[in-house]
DNA sequence: CGTCCCGTTGATCTTACTCAATAATTGTGG
DNA sequence: CCACAATTATTGAGTAAGATCAACGGGACG
């Protein structure tokens, strides 16, 4: 196996937290917290806009990094809530700034950033150009493919939020997930119940996905 | 007035280079030339998605950069199109490397990918939460306040796109775009002919623009 | 064992898209 | 500079996707 690179070695060192469900990583108006890197449980980002209500930013797996987007701001502007229990390395600014003096944790993180970049422009597509059932589809293949190790798809999972906040980050309404999951059943793609998905094939989610853009970029 | 930072100074050092209506400043597949930073004109970048549709992803304005969201690749996976005759400083992918190296650049660049990615939340909100109505009040309440001086929102102006690019950009049919632009007219928030808007009402568009994330991060 | 939250289901309604036709504008070549 | 062609913009009518509203069922947890 090839080295992980500077980056994950130092944040894999720091000592593991575990928060509980219902917990926060950070809040909004918190002191920058630095990266995050979840080593189990789930956690989801959001922020409140000026009418109150919660606006889901994404889902975070384990083996994925938190905190990237509100890189390098002075304060926090969003909530990092813990829906799953979990533990998680966390490599606070300070240390961050510091090690932004080596050319390759600089690299890294500038890629970290790119990447972060480029899955938005994928969103914007995916909101701006496809069905509901489209959006569905590839929310749930991405967390397919996200849940196993790289390079696989997961055929029997559960799915790490509730319908509602699954409608909330897709821009559709919760009935709207429930119909449409209930199309792809239909169309043979998987079967489910309730937040459990089994027997999923690939094959049939990309004919559901539409046309939407590779949600990682390409190996080089 | 103050220092505009070392990277801005660098870059307007390059001599400014002449683009003419249809050229590109890049296209998918070059290999990435850097950060542009345009004198005037404008420019428009996209991506072309599987199906072979266009798909808009930003107008560049005179003082604007562009091609941060494609920093720090290697290739280029968009295109950069000019759609009125521009002018255009540019710092090529190996000198803004070497600029790296310096604290302050390394800060002011990481500073704009940060700008970029909250520009990016803002547009998902729009594109997720807000009617056809509120999206294209925002678009043209967003190129008002960017066309003018920094602080100053312009009242007349002239629109830098077509009427489908408008409709491509914010994910709303092309008749639409006209359609709420007729009621805003209504609405008391401006008067138009073709891509000319004239008495521009800030306070009125405030009232149209519903729940919007701020567009530029507030100052210090 | 009961309560609360979550998910499902059905009926109705609204928004904005689509399709089609016409008008205005811009660009081009003579 | 004008006439024609090609784009772009406007307008109207019909339609469909998905939201909203309301009610019911079911599982998790104290």
């Amino acid at each position: 196996m090839m080295s992980r690179g500077q980056l994950q070695d130092v944040i894999r060192q720091s000592p593991p937290r575990q928060y509980r469900k219902k917990q926060y990583l950070w809040r909004e108006g918190d002191k920058c917290s630095g990266l995050w890197l979840i080593k189990y449980g789930v956690v989801r980002t959001f922020y409140i806009n000026a009418t109150g209500i919660e606006q889901i930013t994404g889902f975070y797996l384990p083996g994925e990094y938190v905190g990237i987007d509100e890189l390098p701001g002075e304060w926090h502007r969003g909530y990092a809530l813990v829906t799953a229990d979990c533990a998680v390395h966390q490599l606070p600014q300070a240390q961050l700034d510091a090690l932004m003096e080596t050319c390759e944790v600089r690299r890294q993180v500038y890629q970290l950033m790119s990447e972060c970049l480029y899955l938005n422009r994928v969103r914007v597509h995916q909101l701006r150009r496809l069905s509901a059932g489209e959006k569905l589809a590839g929310f749930i293949y991405d967390i397919a493919s996200r849940s196993g190790f790289p390079g696989s798809v997961l055929k029997d999972f559960r799915l790490p939020a509730l319908r509602c906040d699954i409608a909330n980050y897709t821009g559709v309404a919760p009935e709207t997930v429930t119909r449409e999951m209930l199309k792809m059943v239909d169309a043979g793609a998987f079967l489910f119940s309730g937040k459990y998905i089994t027997g999923l094939r690939p094959a049939v989610m990309e004919t559901l996905t539409g046309d939407q853009l590779p949600c990682r970029s390409a190996g080089p």
